[in-house]
DNA sequence: ATTTATTGCGTACGATGGACGCAGATAAAA
DNA sequence: TTTTATCTGCGTCCATCGTACGCAATAAAT
């Protein structure tokens, strides 16, 4: 973990002596990375990765210290930096777009789903998509911990909506692909679900639950917001 | 996918010739559960299983089609079936326990939250979650897909909810401990992030994602049932 | 020119999931 | 009862994965 650490955050590092390294960490971080997207993350494995760049697979560890440190430096490059958001927005809108380019830049790297969803150590872009989060909410009356959740929860939802757009990982996409078959034969069972799944317009919409999860979400939040302003009961920031 | 299907839904198998099976499926399930719950899910592997049930490795093959087939028997298994839920409880009500027994169900088994986050095909036991938490919206205005919406963000919600609780996966746990040394080096980059980090109770209150997300998201579902219950602008299920 | 750090990488190794097929057990068929 | 078809347990073998180790070539420092 520690190692991983100290991948992600690199002190300083003169050039010094011996052979010129063919290749940068980032040139290995971005083969990877296009491997990763082109076949999925099991097949950027160290001895493909190394077919491509034209390399010997043991030479990988000149560059990078192992899997663990390479999936953490892919995860923080996928990331990216978050656009500088319109600072004369209202909190609403930044983290509206916050949120949606959050999940343009996870969505075209689905590897990232996995990713995220283990322990891990935050890189440095990771932390800037943080503070640009923060920064939205600067405006608000809500507490450190409370500002830290509203990102939290926007990311989840974020994530769990890509997982189901993209072929059945979420609840309801599932329902509507590859459960299908087992739906209709067990129809009786599963009442509600059959009809809900059945309802016209249910299987064109796979991909909504994004702006329907960010709407639930952020009205949930805006309650909060104005209940915390008026001011009446509950001053509590944890409820 | 299809033989994680059949293993899920299985057919009728009439015991026929040839000599006792030594153990059940459910029995090579249960001793993988178990070892994946301990030991976590890498160590569950076919050899450990094997040897836990003094038996060889080979010999589970006779029980199960494969790892993948496995690992969906093992997540239906772990989820179990939902409460029966108080029908006479308003929705919010019902949907808070759904909610609430669902991540003890997944905290009490870690890997699902790996298992869930990857595409499946739901087995009975989860469908069974399905039809519960639809029969909390009965009475409530929304179509299906926005039915199915909800339950989808209630398990986004509870699933990151509990993988910060886990040790710093999700980004507000991951802050307050594996990225402290990171944040002290650096505060003066991420100045707000360090400021929420730092501001006092946010360290003690890790486990709070979950009453502060279905707290934000049951609110939120409150605002648009109103919303279709007044029935004023914008009559379109989807936002 | 010599020393010394650094790179590229060939050669292991242990662990994993799984294909294949054989030997023995056992219930149905004769 | 005898035969036979079938099913179980599992030993053997294999490809693939990540990676530890060490050596030869290289290039900066002396």
């Amino acid at each position: 973990m520690n190692g991983v650490r100290d991948a992600l955050w690199p002190g300083e590092s003169g050039r010094r002596r011996g052979p010129r390294p063919r290749f940068t960490r980032e040139e290995v971080v971005g083969a990877a990375i296009r491997l990763a997207d082109s076949e999925g993350l099991p097949s950027a494995t160290m001895q493909r990765i190394a077919d491509d760049l034209g390399a010997a697979k043991m030479a990988l560890y000149r560059y990078i210290p192992g899997r663990a440190e390479l999936e953490a430096l892919m995860l923080d490059s996928a990331l990216g930096l978050p656009e500088g958001s319109d600072a004369a927005a209202d909190w609403r809108a930044q983290l509206l777009t916050w949120a949606r380019t959050l999940r343009q830049r996870m969505a075209a790297h689905p590897w990232t789903l996995e990713l995220t969803a283990r322990p891990r150590v935050p890189g440095p872009n990771e932390l800037e998509w943080f503070e640009a989060g923060l920064a939205a909410l600067d405006d608000t009356p809500l507490v450190g911990a409370e500002k830290l959740d509203v990102l939290a929860v926007l990311t989840f939802v974020v994530r769990g909506s890509i997982e189901q757009e993209l072929g059945g990982a979420g609840p309801e996409a599932a329902l509507a692909s590859a459960l299908e078959p087992v739906l209709r034969t067990h129809a009786a069972r599963f009442p509600r679900t059959a009809a809900a799944v059945a309802e016209p317009g249910t299987a064109s919409r796979q991909d909504d639950a994004l702006p329907f999860g960010l709407a639930r979400v952020l009205d949930g939040v805006a309650a909060l917001i104005e209940q915390r302003r008026t001011g009446d009961e509950d001053p509590a920031p944890t409820e």
